[in-house]
DNA sequence: ATGCCTTTGTGAACGCGTGCACAAAGACGG
DNA sequence: CCGTCTTTGTGCACGCGTTCACAAAGGCAT
């Protein structure tokens, strides 16, 4: 999950929970994909399989943009469509910028989702001069001097970050003050924001740290069929036999293998 | 926020909750960055900030994995580092590998975070025969018909995907019959795997479709302002008003403005 | 050695999210 | 018009995660 709203304790806005929120674009890819071959209704049986959850839970999560379904039947895929897109604000334009082209911001330029909701880019902006006016994904890029004019001129209110980390506060204090109140962040970065901005992050390697984590667990379940708690291997901090604060117990190389990779991010 | 974990009604594995993993990385970023100023020993409160969470969740996750801490002092930076490395199993080589080297897949494949974190790609797989052999972030590009030994070969059991989403569960499946166990998708579908397999998945439109939900309901509230309740614009689906369940209340381009944006994804 | 001051570690309460299980609702056939 | 059968909508209980608040622990100065 490379998600994770900043600030606001999952405040249920208009009641709808934050949780569901978060899985309405979910239903309403399945629901697409129904719609395109024509299938006229679908029970939440069927739609919840194809989302990936619970039933009960798609109900409820229905319940709370009210009562769209018949009983005996299921649900009307178009109708349904329409619903969650209005809900998600879709049934209009957005307008995004994307901040730092790299590979990763050109990659996004490129990504056909984005463009296939009612997100329309509207700039794409790099602090390169170099780069400036050089084509990517059939936009010119815009230099970082004309990011605030090109927010205000297009009145975007979504702004997207795919720069390196050390510049990601800078450009995010730049979007904010020039009126963008919604941000992705790709930077492996903490975003410090006003209240009433939102940050949602998408962090590439703390995803693949988490799987690591639960992939080096699989292998110790294993491990401890025949030898039941190798787990403290090199630093079992028994409170007494740590007494030294400042020499307290180094990496110490050995015994688990190698100093573990730490580097910049 | 790209995440959520997919089967597994968030297991504490070993006593960890899934929360305080998934929070583990961003401490570790935040104790690096430390580590390289030299910095000998941090309080919660100052971790806790350059994290971006309250003290008290971080002290609760660190207490998870023991008592790391001096009272009155706060933690060794070097210490923890080590930690947390150990503990998400950073301390060992994983081999990935990328399957879907179009865009995105090459942005993953230059993407210095993943290196940097002991996690070594192992190979770049795609399926078009005609980029076979091609050079990307220093790699040969391999073809698909390879998938299966390069992953016994090299031990691999984290595959990131990054095809389109047509192709997406056929390549999750021979990844997982050769012995791959965690999945990091990039596809905008959802994986089925079975039980033993984790998948984590980060969708670049679900998390701007999230954030249009939040940007939409800001500007609804300041609507209210001035007019309550301007939200049932042309669906107001009253039980006894569409007993017509297959004409039921078409989008009805009008009102509201122009249909949603459907397409496939 | 003693006392003060800082900071950790955690017990307890609260709230959100999930899933079960069922009653109500409606379609459909006779 | 009535009975049956399907599927929704939701009341309820449970469990995870978060946060507060405080006692215990240790450093440090005197």
């Amino acid at each position: 999950m490379a998600t994770g709203r900043t600030h606001r304790p999952a405040t249920r806005s208009r009641g709808i929970p934050e949780a569901t929120v978060a899985r309405l674009p979910l239903y309403l890819r399945a629901l697409t994909a129904l719609s395109e071959r024509s299938v006229p209704t679908v029970s939440s049986e069927e739609l919840a399989a194809a989302a990936g959850v619970n039933s009960a839970k798609l109900r409820k999560d229905f319940s709370y943009l009210g009562s769209y379904g018949t009983r005996g039947v299921g649900y009307d895929v178009e109708y349904l469509v329409y619903q969650i897109s209005r809900e998600l604000g879709l049934t209009q334009d957005w307008p995004v910028v994307i901040v730092g082209i790299g590979n990763l911001g050109a990659a996004l330029a490129n990504y056909g989702g984005f463009a296939s909701r009612g997100f329309r880019i509207a700039a794409l902006i790099d602090a390169d001069p170099a780069m400036t006016g050089k084509m990517v994904a059939g936009l010119p890029l815009r230099h970082t001097d004309e990011l605030e004019s090109i927010i205000e001129d297009n009145g975007v209110s979504i702004g997207v970050i795919a720069t390196p980390a050390g510049a990601a506060q800078q450009v995010c204090n730049r979007l904010v003050e020039a009126g963008v109140t919604s941000i992705l962040n790709f930077a492996p970065t903490v975003l410090t924001v006003p209240d009433g901005v939102d940050v949602r992050k998408v962090d590439l390697s703390i995803e693949l740290q988490i799987l690591a984590f639960h992939e080096q667990r699989k292998a110790g379940e294993e491990a401890d069929l025949a030898q039941p708690d190798t787990d403290a291997p090199a630093a079992p901090p028994a409170a007494t036999a740590r007494t030294v604060p400042a020499e307290k117990r180094r990496p110490e190389p050995g015994s688990d293998g190698d100093i573990p990779a730490v580097m910049p991010a």
